[in-house]
DNA sequence: ATTGAATTTTGACAATTGTCAAAAAGCTTC
DNA sequence: GAAGCTTTTTGACAATTGTCAAAATTCAAT
């Protein structure tokens, strides 16, 4: 929990009163490998933070999952769709390592943010981060070889072909498996 | 300027005194066709509200112009990464017609966050809904074909092809202009 | 160490898209 | 309406990537 509270602060300064109400509203949450923390159809009702651990979101589309996106350790996770909207997610999340996770419910945040001017600060800049990455991570997908997309993925996260399977890589980046293991012996 | 406050009305509710301090902190610009509202290396002061016209987001990659985000009425423009980091702009804002737009600098939508707790929840709630709209732009920049990407724009903005030309348009599917001709004599 | 499952690599071929060049169609302006 | 410009379409070919199938490798559990 201190590192969820130590991360946050990055984003913004808080008051005592803001941080203690934010710290008592976060409950641990442990899953194993593999565990689903989402799935499609349900509505996501939590927001959480992976202190540790390594995640993924996928979609289902015409029975192949394809995976959109990895969270790591001191990202925020969860079906941002969903969560924003309370309609029932298209997305799943599953967890790629044993991780350990801090939850906090849709409503509670809700509370949080009607109560703390500093707290509302708090997620909206975190949104800016957020969308500045994504922006970031669309461009990339949209407009470079399938080959630099794969030598940024390196450069942003070089622990990734250690921590996840070749084949959510390849989905990640939007090409096929064959292709991903061919960049790799040319590289 | 009325448009504006109806607009943002629908993303959450304001204090008189809060739509008073918006009311003058923006002003009007008004911009002709071609004309650039941002150009790269500089740094982004303003976030924009585009009362009415059409505006394209491009970088210039290798000589190239990647157009990689449309604007148009009732949309807030702006260089979001240069807009929230400060630091100089890596791409360029052009509009694609003549048009009416509101300007607030960097400067004074700070303050007004700071006074405001209701603008601050405002801008938090636009950023929600924007990044759901770029996490859909970003799946189906990825994982879906040429044509279907075509066909989807189509039905988000069925009157793109009238006001914007056919190479913006291929530049922000991420294909050629040829394939997008020929996907057009397809269909 | 051995077995069995999952993951990664390789090969052959097909499909999609890009590139370059030229022709056709649309717009403006006189 | 003709001239000159921009935009869109078409053709031919090359490059990239996908698909299917099989082989090789890695990993985990016994």
């Amino acid at each position: 929990m201190q590192q969820l509270l130590q991360h946050i602060k990055l984003y913004a300064p808080l008051s005592e009163e803001a941080e203690q109400a934010l710290y008592d509203c976060f409950e641990q949450v442990v899953c194993s490998k593999n565990q689903h923390l989402l799935t499609e159809g349900k509505i996501c009702r939590h927001l959480y933070f992976l202190e540790k651990g390594a995640l993924r979101g996928y979609y289902n589309i015409d029975g192949k999952e394809i995976t959109h996106w990895f969270g790591f350790d001191n990202d925020f996770v969860t079906s941002f769709h969903s969560f924003i909207t309370q309609e029932p997610s298209v997305e799943n999340l599953q967890l790629l390592e044993g991780s350990i996770l801090w939850s906090i419910s849709k409503d509670k945040l809700t509370e949080l943010l009607n109560r703390f001017h500093d707290i509302e600060r708090l997620v909206r800049v975190a949104y800016e981060n957020y969308y500045i990455r994504l922006e970031e991570r669309y461009v990339n997908a949209q407009f470079k070889t399938a080959t630099e997309r794969y030598e940024q993925l390196l450069k942003d996260a070089p622990h990734i072909p250690d921590r996840v399977s070749l084949g959510h890589i390849a989905s990640y980046l939007g090409i096929s498996q064959e292709t991903l293991s061919r960049i790799r012996s040319r590289i």
